[in-house]
DNA sequence: ATAGGGTTAG
């Protein structure tokens, strides 16, 4: 996302992070700004108040920095990071250990890991602070591994983990689908700090385990937060168990808790993954009523809901009629429901907007092309690769992860490089074999290239989550009958894998697990929860 | 006197 917005100069309204606010920051006091001393590079832009009262000139100290620091990282400047950096320097503030967290703390929450990787290995001092600041900007840097390692390198040199730590950790561990590595992390603590709590509801609903995710929010004896009931909600929401979703949603108020931007998107995340369209839409115009104001999220999931259910004209009428510029998730929302829907000339009008945008993702032109293939416009199919070819089309790898014997195996498409990939092969052969004779049938319209239909099925057969769901069977083997095969994808789950494990499910008798980008899926008895709305 | 690290989100 961020390479739409090439020349925002104050990138504060980055999707993935909340808007600075300005007017209530702690950082913002007139106390504070007049500690400042005017002539600075990084502040020139800035038109804070000046004081008429005191016209000496005050020193920028550590403090200053600290406080200057820690607005930048909010406001995500980069720049005036780096000219603070060299300041600290050049004052000879580098020795002084909780500025250097802060300053290591602004390059993770800028994402700039390099340098925050580097300040932590020159510190002079580091003690837990340091440690969490760099954990949680790997978290948040989609690193949640060398988290992990660096979690556990704390504990070989000796630094005392802190419930912070615990929270990173604990995110860490929701990244990676790591339930065993959680549990042990979050069982060493009581269950009274709520931020801890919260952060382990998560963990256990992105791991896949939403019933004990409840269990740690049932069993909370302190006072819930609002995020406390949010995360709990989201956690039903994406496992497709709307009803438990929307009864505690509905219970919020009773229990002294304001719903705020978050509980409304929870509660129409509920609504987008069970198909609920009308409830999702009144949940959608009572945010008005309740005060709370609109972000282009409740539009992504209003939009995404109403064109999941065929309503394409309803949701491109929202995208038109809304007051904020929309984004081109939106659009591409309404492009993949005009797929589903075989509906040409909404899919056109989709993919000119999101191009027009500047974005350029393979899924959006294989979305254009499979609406064009379906109605056997070739001429069209063959103008839609040319343009893909001619563009630097972004392509993201899909990858699927699976536990087994306390190690994640990772897979890509047509991965050989597990040491057993020979056996896996054999099982999807098997696999295949077997299926086949339950009725399934290759989805080879999702696959875009001009090829024959045999290969288009190899194509597909070998996609990463087949692997890992094959590697999952073998070790399943004489395994307990009860415990299900849990994978993770990067990814949306694609169409014919879904299919297929639907037919897995039902007759190797065994529970499959899916955790896609946004949503779980699971399989059973050749049924998913998501009931094939997704 | 005033400083550092934490939770939910299409």
């Amino acid at each position: 996302m961020r390479q739409l917005l090439p020349n925002q100069t104050t990138p504060i309204s980055l999707p993935h992070r909340r808007p600075f606010p300005i007017f209530l920051s702690p950082f913002s006091s007139s106390r504070t700004l007049r500690n400042l001393t005017i002539r600075r590079p990084f502040l020139r832009r800035t038109n804070f108040p000046q004081s008429s009262s005191s016209s000496a000139i005050c020193r920028v100290d550590a403090l200053t920095c600290s406080f200057t620091l820690k607005a930048c990282a909010r406001a995500l400047c980069s720049s005036a990071m780096d000219q603070l950096h060299c300041q600290i320097n050049r004052r000879g503030l580098s020795a002084d250990s909780l500025l250097c967290t802060t300053l290591l703390d602004a390059y993770s929450k800028n994402g700039d890991l390099i340098s925050a990787y580097k300040l932590f290995d020159e510190m002079p001092v580091r003690d837990v602070a340091s440690w969490n600041a760099l954990i949680a900007g790997l978290v948040s840097g989609n690193r949640a591994s060398e988290a992990m390692e660096l979690y556990k390198r704390m504990e070989t040199e000796g630094i005392r983990r802190s419930e912070v730590t615990v929270v990173a950790a604990l995110g860490a561990c929701s990244h990676l689908g790591d339930v065993k590595e959680g549990e042990n992390i979050f069982h060493g603590y009581s269950n009274d700090n709520v931020i801890v709590s919260n952060a382990a509801i998560d963990m256990y609903s992105k791991c896949g385990f939403v019933d004990k995710a409840y269990q740690v929010f049932e069993q909370f004896t302190g006072k819930k937060s609002v995020v406390t009931w949010n995360t709990m909600i989201t956690g039903f929401a994406v496992h497709g168990e709307a009803h438990r979703a929307l009864e505690i949603f509905d219970k919020l108020e009773d229990n002294g808790i304001k719903p705020d931007d978050v509980s409304y998107l929870a509660a129409l995340t509920a609504c987008r993954h069970a198909g609920l369209v009308e409830y999702g839409l009144s949940v959608f115009n009572n945010m008005a009523c309740k005060g709370v104001e609109r972000n282009m999220k409740h539009y992504g999931c209003v939009v995404d809901l109403l064109s999941r259910a065929g309503r394409l004209r309803e949701a491109h009428d929202i995208i038109c009629s809304m007051s904020m510029i929309p984004d081109p998730v939106l659009w591409q929302s309404l492009l993949g429901a005009s797929e589903i829907y075989s509906d040409v000339e909404m899919a056109e009008i989709a993919s000119r907007e999101i191009k027009e945008m500047g974005v350029n993702n393979d899924g959006d032109f294989v979305l254009l092309s499979n609406v064009y293939a379906a109605q056997g416009r070739w001429k069209d199919v063959g103008r839609v690769r040319d343009d893909m070819e001619s563009k630097q089309v972004k392509k993201i790898p899909g990858l699927s992860y699976i536990e087994a014997k306390g190690t994640i195996h990772e897979f890509y498409n047509s991965d050989k490089s597990h040491e057993q990939w020979r056996e896996i092969y054999e099982k999807i052969d098997e696999i295949r074999f077997k299926i086949r004779e339950d009725g399934y049938v290759a989805q080879t319209g999702l696959v875009l290239h001009d090829i024959g239909e045999e290969e288009k099925e190899n194509a597909l057969c070998y996609h990463s989550e087949k692997l890992a769901v094959a590697y999952g069977l073998m070790m399943m083997d004489g395994a307990d009958e009860e415990s299900p095969v849990r994978v993770i994808n990067n990814l949306r789950i694609c169409g014919d894998c879904h299919v297929v494990f639907k037919h897995i499910s039902k007759i190797y008798k065994r529970e499959i697990i899916v955790r896609d980008r946004v949503r779980f899926h699971r399989f059973k008895d050749g049924s998913c929860s998501c009931r094939d709305f997704w």
